[in-house]
RNA sequence: GGGCCGUUAGCUCAGUCGGUAGAGCAUUGCACUUUUAAUGCAGUGGUCAUUGGUUCGAAUCCAAUACGGCCCA
């Protein structure tokens, strides 16, 4: 346990008045039960007129932080928030049991309590519930920030998401924003047939991505054990066995720095079609996005950090090569077709190119430093080459691209999907140059997984296989400019 | 990994030229039975991120470190 030693006059004041609580009685009961959340009751009755709520005689039991006090004299304003909002309480002393409103009166910002009432509209118009008993049922030692400004400080609102999520409404806004396109993309998929699966996030061989794994160790088997990367190997796996449409959103983890556009650890969504291609894929993300622009943003224009996104009209489809040369006008199609000109050419970018470096690696390289941050508008990029795609099918007519497309929208890559490489001798040819990469020095590159070669062996039919990060989709969709934003708990350096 | 910027009360922020540490909210006391950033009066609250240096004197100038932000690789 770490012990936060930051104790103060306000946390000591509210110690004692734990310690006096503890003297009179339970201090942490758990008896109350409320039969109700208050934004039903301002749905419900938040039209009505003063005469109609009291003459209903609407008597509710509620529950929830105490976020605001108005004291004046015998009787007073406070404002409770619960899971679903946010409603004020009257209190008139009264109108409360002996005794009660002089303890009320000690209670603290921050407490938790429950209140029994009936509904009536304020002079001013506002529903309130007017209280004919309060109980406090968790004393919060721990004042909150100010209740104007809330939290601000983004290192803070991170380390104590807790504090964030009680005091700022955006916060809590864009979380059940994540919340509800994870669900949707989960019934968008489930509505057309596709099994949701769990497949191991520790595995003996990481594959399906190329990047530094994470490493744990197994006691009893004495073995290493690596954090998964990307679930794709076992994915494809059940679909040799006759699960035709599985998908999994879940973790996975990567061994890299952090960044605002990094999390060790991230949130994908992965889905495999059998009898699909590459081309159906890229009509089903359509499909998504716009779905998910439509049903939950409430139109298909997303406002991204000051710009508008129209995901309304058919997305824009280009090649690598096409991009490359869309962007860079100075850059002709001779020279991106041959190893040496092409590596010039990234040379004078300031692209460092090793021998190593086939002409597929060089080419994405450049479409990497000069196209994909300039990719604003929803745009599917296609016919990556082989050399980069080491699990994705070749295309029939030019097997030195793969039918494989990623998606970007605001500059950022969102998706990435192919035809599955389903030929077990290529894949295997695949597999030993990859291992060949990596004995050279390249950590990131793929192992070798003989089992994965021996389920191809067995037959995988043909299949389109997808990737989305959803962090990164959540945070197009809801506005944020740091993956922290979207991630209820990032990682962050230990606290000094 | 490199460059720039930030770190002051529980929170949000000021702090001039290097000369006794400031405000609002919160909090404490008093008043107040329809307020809503309630109001009025009076208080309390500080390892100025940390360490070292320059100086008669450092929140302020310099250096290093920690954490964070932005940009680049």
């Amino acid at each position: 346990m770490n012990d936060v030693h930051d104790e103060n006059k306000l946390i000591a004041q509210r110690r004692e008045k734990l310690a006096e609580m503890r003297k009179s009685g339970l201090a942490f009961p758990n008896d109350f039960r409320r039969n109700t959340l208050v934004e039903p009751l301002l749905q419900q009755y938040g039209e009505e007129d003063a005469a109609t709520v009291e003459a209903r005689n609407v008597r509710v039991k509620a529950a929830g932080r105490l976020m605001a006090k108005r004291l004046m004299g015998k009787a007073s304003f406070i404002h409770i928030q619960d899971q679903s909002g946010r409603m004020q309480v009257f209190l008139q002393k009264d109108g409360l049991p002996e005794g009660v409103y002089e303890h009320f009166k000690q209670w603290d910002i921050g407490d938790i309590i429950g209140v029994e009432g009936t509904l009536f509209r304020t002079k001013t118009g506002e529903l309130s519930i007017k209280a004919s008993n309060v109980r406090l049922l968790t004393k919060s030692l721990r004042p909150l920030p100010e209740k104007f400004h809330g939290l601000t400080d983004g290192e803070l609102r991170h380390r104590q998401r807790y504090v964030d999520l009680v005091m700022n409404d955006e916060s809590r806004r864009v979380f059940r924003l994540r919340i509800a396109i994870i669900q949707y993309i989960r019934e968008f998929l489930v509505a057309r047939g596709f099994m949701e699966v769990e497949t191991p996030m520790m595995q003996p061989i990481p594959g399906g991505a190329r990047a530094k794994p994470f490493v744990t160790h197994h006691n009893a088997l004495d073995m290493a054990l690596y954090l998964r990367i990307a679930p794709e190997l076992y994915l494809k796996r059940l679909v040799v066995g006759g699960f035709e449409k599985v998908f999994e959103i879940n973790r996975s983890f990567r061994n890299e720095g952090l960044s605002t556009k990094h999390n060790p650890e991230f949130t994908m969504i992965e889905f495999y079609q059998a009898y699909a291609d590459h081309r159906d894929l890229m009509d089903l993300t359509e499909e998504l996005m716009r779905g998910i622009a439509r049903d939950l943003m409430g139109s298909t224009t997303i406002e991204h950090q000051g710009r508008p996104y129209d995901l309304g009209p058919p997305f824009r489809r280009m090649t690598v090569l096409e991009s490359v040369l869309h962007y860079n006008p100075d850059i002709t199609a001779d020279e991106l077709a041959e190893r040496d000109s092409a590596a010039a050419v990234a040379r004078r970018l300031g692209i460092p190119v090793v021998a190593a470096d086939g002409l597929g690696k060089i080419q994405t390289e450049i479409f990497e430093k000069t196209v994909e941050h300039r990719l604003d508008e929803p745009t599917f990029i296609t016919d990556y080459p082989a050399e980069v795609s080491p699990l994705a099918r070749r295309n029939d007519d030019h097997p030195f691209i793969t039918d494989r497309f990623e998606f970007f929208v605001g500059g950022r890559e969102l998706a990435n999907g192919f035809s599955e490489l389903n030929d077990p001798e290529d894949q295997a040819e695949r597999f030993r140059q990859q291992a060949e990469i990596k004995a050279a020095g390249d950590e990131e590159a793929m192992h070798y997984d003989a089992d994965y070669i021996r389920a191809l062996e067995y037959g995988l039919p043909p299949t389109a296989g997808e990737g989305i990060g959803i962090d990164r989709l959540v945070m197009f969709f809801t506005d944020c400019p740091s993956i922290r934003d979207v991630i209820l708990f990032p990682h962050l350096r230990p606290e000094t």
